[in-house]
RNA sequence: GGGCCCGUGGUCCAGCGGUAGGACGCCACGCUUACAACGUGGAGGUCCUGGGUUCGAAUCCCAGCGGGCCCA
């Protein structure tokens, strides 16, 4: 036999051992070949920060347990990884670590060193990943930088050009006026902050005025109408005439807009081009004129008039100050709004007119929200977030950026007549700066183009991840759709949205048929953990410490699936608890394990093997249902509380006895049995420690390379046994009512006892007799008398708890007249019921009790001499203790 | 302003029609030949409030209060 396995287990030096061994044997390989059924999941492929948000552990250890499960049950699975590599962090990263602005640099220069920045952080990310002991396929990972990703980007963009689902337009965009890009919707983020409302008084043309309330007094010089509600009476006089813009001297006509709300303000608004949204609908819906008051720095333009060249904070100050003076200024409230700014830098978006390409997706919602619905979502409420979405949606999607790191726009304009030349298939990837288009303008035969200068939106690369890990445009059937898109909550309507409109346009399909919701991780503050908010945990601290299958632990028991998660140390130590007391255990029973596998063929098992064969069943059917339902928090505290409580608690304490003496073949066969189970059923959850056990004790009978291709465990009716369950019931409740007995007179645990007598009806009785030797043993008694007789004793019915799920439906509203009477005659009845039923008449009504119906709890006292009393009265079953 | 989610012992969370569970913390006892990061026993909850449905509600419905997320 090997030296003695180490009392501790010490994850930082088994768990990378592992991690090496599964890279080098390519045991997570999606293996193209193999017949069979696949199992493909989208990996979402993360930014490339370079920091491994906790979040990330979570969202990953989800996927990972789905993989691992799925492989064990014969499923070919993909779990590819990706990189979503393009976008503004990066280049304000590198702006920030060389201290240049993106402007000093060539583009292509400029470019590298993003490339080069993405390169080392996925390094990082990678690394974690790997100790994590995600079972990722790295031969598949991609990396949406690559020529060989983009140009799929780029071709999917001029196919959806070619089918007149892109076009170019002028078209109101969300702008950042910090990053000098237009941004889209989703990355629209909204805050609370004080503002100040200000009414202004408007002349209105042939006398009187009007009074208007604002946020945004810098918008006056683009002010292109005043409007009421259609039905404010207030009003309704003024509908029609024409007012004075005050600071600007403009006369503008006031109409009449259903949307304006009467109650806010004065119930009379500006329209300006563009203040906000609404504005937007506005300007449309009544065919107003449009007046670029702000450029791409968020300045003032020449239709600003005497504000020209100021900032928006500026032209508001100066605004004010001539309202003040002029005396439209009638007064400012205190208000707090929500204000829309950029995600990345919390700069207040602007809304500015500017040719910019886009995605038509408006015409889509309702086709997009009939796919969402076919959808399983996980948790089921998820789907309506999608779907509330879509429906809200104003507007198409803007796919272009004013960006140098992104997806090139595979377009031209000519020279000569401005025709638009979109690459040919065969020619991408293009870079329309460097490249030039095949032949000649279509219009006018020029031979001078210009590049298109913007970039793609980086959804645009991320948004076909499903496509293009399905080989697209060689589509592989057995990879379309994904059976499992994960992802959190924060990201529904951008990932989750994105894709699905892609891929409906692009294919005309749904690309995956399961989405699986992760929840926020929240600091031990209880605010979502961040760098800015000081409470943020590095993940490699936590897995440096406690090891990947204690952070895995925490991840899944954290909360139900979809649920905002809070971190906690003290969950984590749980988890690495969990894997000492595993640990142990198998240690304990390791050299039974060893000497090779038992035949059950003609072994005698005795109750408590049955019991826990048959628990070990109902764990394995348990554990099997939650996992088809993602409920992972639920299959594994079925597994650790089994493993914790059942498996070492009782079923070893109770065969301790026999192993050390007695008959082994029995305990030998049931231990390797449950364990073997077990160390599958906790793969998923804890790939490494399972494979130490697996490859320490289990492999050379099994025979299974890793504990990761084992199959997962059928489950056997056969195993069932209820008698076993209610035998070792019996005997778990007796040994509990001697510790309570021992606890009580302050006797160790392990303390001798005297003689027990323990008397009960003859059914009980007979079970008793089965687990008599590990009573004895366990309990440490001297020693032990069954008996059916009744000793000289004194019962008392203390209580009757009716059994509401019996009598509940039986007698409906029969119920309460019981229950009152039960309050009075609840003994009385309870000692008839042990004759047999009893019929009772309560207010004229028949009501019929058989026994079981009851439960009845008893004081029982004894009247002989010189014995402790421990009894079980409720089952009828005494146990009196001759002191030793 | 709208949609969705949550409100359960000191703390964090399961449960989501049959009369309350776990982990952590707390108290007492025990180093029982796997494990003291352990074991055994114990204390601790009108399941946010108010209505309704039901024989029966922490669980379903409605309203309110409080918190969160997403969006206007």
């Amino acid at each position: 036999m090997d030296a003695q396995p180490p009392k501790e287990y010490e994850p930082s030096k088994v768990e990378p051992k592992w991690q090496r061994w599964w890279e080098e044997r390519g045991i997570y390989r999606f293996d193209p070949s193999r017949e069979g059924p696949t199992y493909v999941i989208d990996t979402p492929p993360p930014y490339p920060s370079g920091e491994f948000h906790l979040g990330t552990a979570l969202n990953w250890t989800y996927m990972d347990i789905v993989a691992r499960y799925k492989r064990m049950r014969g499923y070919n699975v993909l779990f590819p990884q990706g990189w979503d590599c393009h976008g503004l962090p990066t280049e304000v990263q590198v702006e920030r670590k060389y201290g240049i602005r993106k402007g000093d640099l060539p583009p292509a220069r400029f470019r590298e060193l993003c490339v080069r920045l993405t390169q080392e952080n996925i390094e990082k990310m990678r690394k974690e990943m790997r100790s994590l002991g995600f079972s990722i396929d790295w031969t598949r990972e991609y990396r949406t930088m690559d020529p060989s990703y983009y140009s799929r980007t780029q071709l999917s963009f001029v196919r959806l050009y070619r089918q007149g689902r892109i076009y170019r337009g002028e078209h109101p965009v969300n702008w950042c006026p910090r990053c000098e890009t237009a941004i889209a919707d989703a990355e629209v983020e909204y805050e609370e902050r004080e503002g100040k409302l200000n009414y202004l008084r408007f002349k209105v043309e042939g006398g009187g005025e009007l009074l208007i309330a604002t946020t945004r007094p810098e918008y006056l010089p683009a002010c292109v109408a005043v409007a009421v509600h259609p039905e404010d009476e207030r009003y309704l006089e003024y509908v029609g005439r024409r007012v004075e813009v005050p600071a600007c001297g403009r006369k503008v006509e006031v109409i009449q807009d259903p949307e304006v709300d009467p109650r806010f303000g004065t119930g009379v608004v500006m329209i300006c081009t563009y203040g906000d949204k609404t504005d937007v609908r506005w300007v449309a819906r009544h065919g107003l004129p449009v007046i670029r008051l702000l450029d791409e720095k968020g300045r003032m333009t020449e239709e600003a008039g005497r504000y020209a060249g100021l900032t928006v904070e500026e032209a508001r100050r100066a605004i004010l100050e001539d309202l003040r003076r002029e005396g439209s200024l009638v007064r400012e409230e205190g208000l707090v709004q929500s204000v829309g700014v950029c995600w990345r830098c919390k700069t207040p978006v602007e809304i500015l007119t500017k040719k910019q390409w886009f995605m038509r997706v408006l015409d889509l919602a309702e086709r997009v929200v009939e796919e969402a619905r076919k959808v399983r979502w996980v948790p089921e409420y998820m789907g309506q977030r999608l779907v509330d979405w879509v429906r809200s949606m104003d507007w198409d999607w803007v796919i272009s950026r004013q960006r140098i790191f992104a997806t090139p726009i595979p377009v031209w304009y000519c020279r000569k007549c401005g025709e638009v030349v979109v690459a040919e298939e065969d020619q991408l990837p293009v870079d329309p700066q460097r490249d030039r288009p095949r032949g000649r303008c279509p219009r006018c035969g020029g031979e001078e183009f210009e590049g298109e200068k913007d970039v793609l939106d980086t959804w645009m690369d991320s948004s076909i991840t499903i496509a293009v890990h399905a080989g697209w445009p060689q589509l592989d059937r057995r990879l379309f759709p994904a059976d499992l898109q994960p992802n959190g909550t924060d990201i529904i309507r951008t990932w989750d949205y994105y894709l699905l409109v892609r891929h409906l346009a692009l294919l005309g399909e749904a690309p995956y048929r399961t989405v699986l919701i992760n929840g926020m991780v929240f600091g031990e503050d209880g605010r979502k953990m961040s760098k800015s908010l000081g409470n943020f945990i590095e993940t490699s601290s936590v897995y440096g410490k406690y090891g990947a299958d204690a952070l895995r632990q925490w991840s899944v028991l954290a909360a139900s699936t979809g649920s905002d998660v809070p971190f906690s140390w003290k969950e984590v130590v749980f988890g690495y608890r969990f894997l000492q007391k595993l640990w142990n255990a198998v240690r304990f029973a390791g050299p039974h394990l060893r000497g090779g596998a038992v035949s059950p063929e003609g072994l005698r098992l005795r109750a408590v093997d049955r019991w826990i064969l048959s628990r070990l069943q109902r764990v394995v059917e348990r554990v099997t249902s939650l996992l088809e339902d993602f409920q992972f928090n639920q299959a594994l505290i079925t597994l650790q509380s089994f493993v914790w409580h059942e498996l070492c608690d009782l079923y070893i304490e109770e065969v301790k006895h026999r192993l050390y003496g007695g008959r082994r073949e029995e305990v030998r066969y049931v231990l390797r049995e449950v364990i073997s189970k077990v160390c599958r059923l906790l793969a998923p959850f804890i790939p490494h420690l399972t494979e130490e056990i697996y490859q320490t004790y289990l492999r050379e009978e099994e025979g299974y390379p890793s504990v990761h291709l084992a199959p997962w465990p059928e489950p056997e009716g056969g195993r069932l046994d209820e008698e076993a369950e209610k035998t070792a019931g019996l005997l778990h409740e007796l040994l509990g009512a001697i510790r309570q007995f021992k606890s009580s007179r302050g006797i160790p645990l392990s303390g001798e006892l005297g003689e027990l007598r323990v008397f009960a009806p003859p059914p009980l009785l007979e079970r008793l007799r089965e687990v008599e030797e590990d009573l004895v043993a366990t309990a440490h008694l001297r020693g032990l008398h069954l008996s059916s007789e009744r000793p000289e004793l004194e019962e008392r019915v203390v209580a009757v708890e009716p059994d509401l799920s019996r009598l509940g439906p039986r007698l409906r509203s029969g119920v309460r007249r019981l229950l009152e009477y039960l309050r009075e005659h609840g003994a009385e009845v309870a000692r008839e019921l042990e004759r047999g039923p009893v019929t009772l008449e309560l207010e004229g009504e028949r009501v019929e009790l058989r026994p079981g119906d009851l439960k009845v709890k008893k004081e029982v006292s004894y009247r002989g001499e010189g014995v402790e009393v421990l009894g079980l009265p409720e089952r009828g079953i005494l146990l009196l203790l001759k002191p030793s």
